[in-house]
DNA sequence: AATATCGCCGAATTTAATTTCGTAGGACAA
DNA sequence: TTGTCCTACGAAATTAAATTCGGCGATATT
């Protein structure tokens, strides 16, 4: 299936319930929904098999946990062949401390998110990056303040439509 | 509770379970962390309760969905008093297509994550973070090419011990 | 119009969530 | 050491939810 999966109103509906209530029971989502138990949970199946739903997650408040901080890395390379994209990529993705990474155009290549302990641990990270094989020039680090708007949804009824 | 939680080994691995598989049963969860389904759930509870699990959430293929584009926009602010990052920030939550805004310290004072239709959609939210009483004089865009390493969970076993 | 297809509903069944309750083990004071 | 309190556990019972399945009606197809 490679085209874009046709949705009605109601997968529609399914979805944003599911961005934010991701372990609503199927009973309460299939009235949220008008909807039979039943037919919801094959719509939600569907929606499963399709990829449209990729997973669900637990959203933790890190605050109430443990110290850290959240640092947010611009990073070029030296060069840009293929190559040098890949190993850097490859590299991050063992990282469990960078929590996310996009290749952007702009003013560097990568936008790196990486949460650690402390500062200390940023340093040693901000090291690996550098001294691994992966060509890194530059990083202009940004440190997290205040997560003042976390990520929590898509904005569906914009994109669809 | 103002105090971090004290989270012994049983917790953490609970959380650990509960951010790749936000949807698993208790009862399939209580025997990946060795408890019974009452044990566990009632563990999972009192997680919920102290807030170290703020919510639940599906994550959507958007891929699969639509087309969209994602933007970083660096910006920065004109002056620095408080009341000029409140109103930024008062702004940008009512934004649908800032899906994601961090106060930072360093070469800007914003970075905002934008998820929009297309590039011209993405030229109207500029405008509007520029003309809306925000003081905004800067603002550098990052278009994201490939989300390379999306989120998907935080370091747990680095960040606790 | 006859037939096939699809998605829905509701009933029945299976499975899971939740509550209740008795007990074991650790901390602590006498 | 002994007794008491406290916490958390697990087993069993109960309640609720998920899942399966047969049939119905709308729509499309020939």
């Amino acid at each position: 299936m490679r085209e874009k999966r046709a949705l009605d109103r109601i997968d529609q509906n399914i979805l944003s319930v599911l961005q934010t209530e991701g372990r609503i029971t199927n009973q309460q989502l299939a009235e949220k929904v008008n909807l039979s138990p039943s037919s919801c949970l094959a719509r939600v199946r569907k929606l499963e098999e399709d990829r449209c739903i990729e997973s669900y997650h637990a959203q933790l408040n890190l605050e109430r946990l443990c110290r850290y901080i959240t640092c947010v890395a611009m990073v070029s390379l030296g060069q840009h062949r293929q190559e040098d994209f890949r190993t850097f990529e490859r590299f991050v993705k063992t990282l469990d401390e960078v929590v996310q990474c996009d290749t952007v155009s702009g003013g560097c290549d990568f936008i790196v998110r990486i949460v650690c302990a402390d500062m200390e641990r940023y340093h040693e990270v901000n090291e690996m990056l550098l001294n691994s094989g992966t060509n890194v020039v530059n990083i202009k680090t940004h440190v997290v303040m205040s997560e003042t708007k976390p990520f929590s949804k898509y904005p569906l009824d914009d994109l669809l439509q």
